[in-house]
DNA sequence: ACTGCATGTTAACTTGAAGCAACATTAACG
DNA sequence: CGTTAATGTTGCTTCAAGTTAACATGCAGT
């Protein structure tokens, strides 16, 4: 983010609300397992400061620290289904429908499991 | 990320793992609907690199680059359900006993979980 | 009310993330 | 095959994310 970065400091509205959605997610979960903020960055291994960012819902902050309250949390798994291809109907729909066209595809195009 | 950073330089092995899995799949969705590495990076409004280090789950990144890429594909949506808190039963069952609004806990006396 | 602790806010400092450019590699298409 | 485009890789520069510290605010319990 050197230059006048671009989503970090002014995101789309819907990406915006999607991580404030998160944060606040993530602090009532801390509150009702009786963590507080330090407690939570302890567990995760940042400042107390960083786990108020993430619970405001901060764009500029490293993925590590949002996931990692999540795994702090118990809450990891919630992260499994997302983006997950077997689910991608709308991607599934265009793959269905044309013959590869550009852009490079994977030698094996991974199929985890 | 200044001093020795803790999750980002060496996260829990699920941590690393969820990360791993989040970048396949962006990048599965992204190769379904034909969009090169820079074209993506366009919509979301970084560099090419910063969607590299996406789809290698790269734990350093902020996360602005990850929701933004979901939106980007139409995948915002899975987002939603990561954490919520209706869907949480752990810290619901936890609730159940009180619900207080700030983490607090008398420490000398009266522990018990 | 009073006290203790959690959280918000501010500031200065450090360092690594993100930008850019050029080259290497690999895969898709004719 | 050979061409072309997409991606990986390397090195350098810049600036903001994260840290620490100190202070302010506010809630929870006695």
């Amino acid at each position: 983010m050197p230059n006048p970065t671009a989503i970090a400091t002014e995101p789309p509205a819907a990406v915006e609300a999607a991580l404030a959605r998160l944060g606040r997610n993530i602090r009532t979960a801390r509150l009702r397992r009786l963590l507080t903020q330090a407690q939570l960055a302890e567990r995760i291994g940042v400042s107390r400061f960083v786990v108020a960012g993430v619970e405001q819902g901060k764009p500029a902050t490293g993925i590590a620290a949002y996931v990692g309250a999540l795994w702090a949390l118990g809450l990891l798994e919630d992260l499994l289904p997302v983006a997950d291809p077997s689910e991608d109907a709308q991607g599934m729909a265009l793959e269905r429908a044309r013959a590869p066209k550009r852009a490079r595809r994977a030698q094996t195009l991974d199929d985890d499991f």
